[in-house]
DNA sequence: ATCTTTGTTCCATGACGCGGAACAGTGCGG
DNA sequence: CCGCACTGTTCCGCGTCATGGAACAAAGAT
């Protein structure tokens, strides 16, 4: 019952839908009657919306996701960081968190006119190809390093690296420098550098800021993002001294 | 079932926890062992999470509610204004839609040292003493306005308005200047001025500048209010245009 | 050390979730 | 205009699994 309810919301990602009854039954592998019960249940309730044929999230999750407190907290002492960092830019700045293999964006803000990205708030990416994802792994158990490297590493673009060795020593530049970068391995035509987070030495969290690739200029950007991040570390660490 | 869950996930709102298991049975009504079995079930699907004897909302229902598509793509179409609104001005940016009798934030953007609000992504309002809220109320259907102003007006703060014929002149005020202005009525000290923005004749949203009484200037704020509402409209009517 | 509160396990009962099947509504193509 | 395919909805008998009282264990409090 639970679980049939997870296995309908979760099918809404990782791109929010709309969907009908019919989609959610292949989706899901529910019978007919069952997906029909539940997603009538499930709007009820708030967490599905339905227009005509089409199921939607619903509001109440933006509710209740908005106040989980892992991504609340952290997300609200960076806001300030990431409004400097990107007053300094005007480029697409993001903060993301690991989550397995993975990094989950907790905020990405932008002005007009931003360029695509595969990134979006609530989503996850390969930490291999991203570049909150590098500064994080670089900056994590080398264990978990050796696990990502011994698996294929996922290709988004014809310039994501996937060669083990090739990623490795990038890794390694940035764990020297503190700062990793990443062009055009997510998405084509824009590059990316990016600074971790430190609490207690461990790497929390990482932001970027995200640049069309014409206008890459990595000794401009490089003091600004660097400076956010310790800006950030120094708050989580201290409260609000 | 799932009633019962929902129970259990509604009864962290509005301020997310966390609580033990106790204090969950005490807030819905349940029964001891139906809400160890349903507390450990949500946290296997990852909407719960559990760290000793306390349970938060889990990262899970931060990526589902991310994705929620009537709140997500007016906040994403709504950012770049949000960001000109802050660049400008330098104060609490907030956006907000109605629902129901209340305000329902998707978007609250500051600076450091932000100053205490009650306020909060996902929160909810009350219409009537709030600048987003005033806003919306203003360019409503007078049944609704007739309905809020029938029963008795919420109080925050010793200045909230609550006279009814009192609040019914503010309204009227920006029905004819297009601006709601709100001072010290939800939070001590903190003055407010929001723009209606509107879709085909109606207000679907409403954004706001949220400034200490001490440096609350109309004047400087009232253009840089109107200016992100009117592009935010247009940005809304015209697609990318 | 005793009492109180909280968390966990067990189990008999029965409520209700389940899905096959049959029906209704919708849209498409001939 | 009619039939066909698909999607959405209702029905209902079966059997599963959620339910909560009770008893037990663990952790604080006095």
């Amino acid at each position: 019952m639970l679980e049939k309810s997870a296995l309908i919301l979760n099918s809404f990602l990782p791109d929010g839908g709309p969907y009908r009854l019919s989609e959610l039954v292949a989706r899901t592998g529910l019978s007919k009657p069952t997906a029909h019960r539940l997603t009538a249940d499930l709007t009820r309730l708030g967490w599905l919306e339905r227009t005509g044929a089409h199921y939607r999230l619903g509001a109440k999750l933006f509710e209740l996701g908005a106040l989980v407190p892992r991504r609340r907290d952290l997300r609200e002492t960076a806001l300030p960081f990431l409004q400097d960092l990107f007053e300094a830019t005007h480029e697409i700045v993001h903060l993301g968190v690991r989550e397995g293999l993975d990094v989950v964006y907790l905020e990405r803000i932008h002005g007009h006119n931003a360029i695509w990205l595969p990134s979006r708030i609530g989503g996850s990416l390969p930490l291999t190809c991203t570049g909150v994802g590098k500064a994080l792994l670089a900056f994590s158990d080398a264990e978990l390093t050796e696990r990502v490297l011994s698996q294929p590493l996922p290709r988004l673009t014809p310039y994501t690296i996937t060669d083990p060795e090739q990623l490795r020593t990038s890794l390694e530049q940035t764990q020297v420098s503190g700062l990793a970068y990443e062009e055009q391995e997510a998405a084509k035509g824009v590059s990316c550098i990016a600074a971790p987070v430190f609490v207690a030495g461990t790497a929390v969290a990482a932001l970027s800021v995200a640049v069309p690739r014409a206008r890459f200029r990595p000794a401009q950007l490089a003091p600004a993002v660097r400076t956010a991040a310790l800006g950030l570390s120094r708050a989580l660490r201290g409260g609000t001294r």
